[in-house]
DNA sequence: ACCATTTGACCTGT
DNA sequence: ACAGGTCAAATGGT
């Protein structure tokens, strides 16, 4: 990964080295948790120890999004050119409601508009396991697709905002293979549509455990997974999906047990 | 009439 | 060429 390595004076290579030793230290601060939980996984896996294995898998979640947070102040902050707001030219035909008498009748073909931007940006991509997929967001869906070697097709969902507020957050949503009441639901961006202060809100009774003022479900964050540059973590996080199934939130929520989930993920 | 979802076509990246 | 992501016409519900 590169950081701000054009424009070539002392202070931005200063400040580029001191973004990457950040982001050194966050990810080794996120893999020592991770072996924290390793080493304490006798002691965490009994029931009465659960909260202090949910806090510690939070700390490793911690990790995770302040890492996707210097990822997308990297892609904001390049001179890369971030994504385009739609304008109204560039969404005018879907925009612009026809009929459905008059499509219908006319057999109005409207033109495609043809989005060259896609996937041209790294964009900030982290996945969940929950066992519903309501959050506090409301989503359109736009499409669904069958994925090569999954039993279950992937449904793709866009901000109900992305017209009105240019907010340009998408996710798609997976039942696992392993547990099909379990969705792995990956977000693609941030919204910039919020209500910021019902957020932090949530995250920081979150953090502070207040699990009757919780608004969302339990989830483990995997971290980015499909974003250029994630963390060799990351990865493995992401692998611990594939090999653990869908099962981990579920038990999570009601009954962790964290040495299986720990057994999967032995080679860290 | 309006709105959300479905679904086949089309696009890009690998 | 293929897989996965997105678009927009078609469709159905209110």
């Amino acid at each position: 990964m590169k950081w701000d390595d054009e424009g070539g004076s002392d202070s931005s290579l200063r400040k580029g080295s001191m973004k990457a030793a950040t982001i050194e230290e966050l990810a080794r601060g996120k893999k020592q948790a991770f072996r924290l939980l390793s080493l304490l996984k006798d002691l965490l896996s009994s029931p009465e120890n659960q909260s202090a294995a949910e806090l510690l898998v939070d700390v490793v979640g911690c990790f995770t999004r302040a890492l996707d947070f210097l990822e997308l102040e990297r892609a904001e902050t390049t001179d890369q050119p971030t994504r385009p707001v739609p304008d109204a030219d560039f969404r005018a035909c879907s925009d612009e409601r026809r009929s459905d008498l008059e499509r219908r009748e006319r057999k109005i073909h409207t033109p495609r508009k043809i989005n060259c931007q896609r996937r041209a940006y790294p964009y900030s991509c982290r996945t969940i396991l929950s066992p519903k997929i309501e959050d506090d967001h409301i989503w359109r869906k736009y499409g669904q697709k069958e994925i090569n070697g999954t039993k279950h097709p992937r449904s793709y969902y866009r901000c109900i905002h992305k017209h009105d507020r240019g907010c340009q957050v998408t996710r798609h949503v997976q039942r696992t293979e392993k547990d099909d009441s379990i969705f792995a639901i990956t977000y693609v961006g941030e919204h910039t549509c919020i209500d910021k202060s019902r957020d932090e809100e949530v995250i920081s009774n979150h953090s502070t455990g207040s699990s009757s003022t919780l608004h969302r479900p339990f989830f483990v964050d995997l971290g980015p997974l499909a974003t250029e540059g994630s963390s060799p973590l990351s990865s493995l996080m992401a692998d611990s999906v594939s090999r653990y199934g869908g099962s981990l939130g579920m038990e999570f929520a009601s009954e962790f047990k964290l040495e299986d989930w720990l057994a999967s993920n032995k080679d860290e």
